[in-house]
DNA sequence: ACGATGATGAAC
DNA sequence: TTCATCATCGTA
């Protein structure tokens, strides 16, 4: 059972919330490695401006502008992955950053801890093709086992920093940040 | 061609 | 709070 490319065109903060829960996959080889997503976040559209896109399009966050499902994994601070899926319709940005998946807290270690670097940027998430690839959730999660906040390390982006656009598992050990 | 700047994590 | 450390982008 593999999630569908259709799963992905929706909102991002419908998709980032959809997404808890849910088996992030990784094949390398011979080997499995199967973690589950509990902390996500949602970066919507041209003028939030704590999304990549805010600033138009460009070769770096291109991939954000086409179809949903799409892998876009971009390097940052000098020696940092970060791993995001695009979602909802072609020729609007958005994408849901997965910041934490069970064993891995934070967005940094969990693409170390799957090797998950720039080659997997522009690659479908939706084919089991690439060695990564997402499955459904065991159990529907309780709503009020998901908690909203506001995302990390956006200071500077002005009204949108203040968007509780962040969605993670209340009773997950792994979250990134309190 | 150059300089500013991060969707971070770890150490101190 | 500082630092490691560099691709990307705006400006020119």
């Amino acid at each position: 059972m593999i999630i569908k490319q259709a799963f992905f065109n929706h909102s991002a903060i419908k998709v980032a919330q959809d997404l808890l829960g849910c088996f992030l996959i990784r094949k390398i080889g011979r080997k499995i490695i199967k973690t589950k997503i509990v902390e996500t976040e949602a970066y919507d559209g041209p003028r939030d401006l704590a999304s990549h896109a805010s600033r138009g399009r460009t070769n770096r966050n291109a991939v954000m502008f086409g179809p949903a499902g799409y892998i876009y994994v971009y390097f940052t601070y000098g020696l940092h992955f970060m791993l995001n899926i695009v979602t909802g319709k072609p020729g609007y940005p958005a994408a849901v950053l997965i910041r934490a998946v069970e064993p891995f807290n934070g967005p940094a270690r969990l693409t170390k801890g799957l090797a998950i670097k720039k080659n997997f940027n522009r690659l479908p998430i939706f084919t089991k093709k690439h060695g990564l690839w997402l499955e459904p959730k065991a159990e529907p999660i309780k709503p009020n086992n998901i908690i909203r906040a506001k995302r990390i390390g956006v200071d500077y982006a002005g009204a949108y920093k203040n968007k509780l656009w962040r969605f993670y598992l209340k009773d997950s050990k792994f979250i990134s940040k309190k």
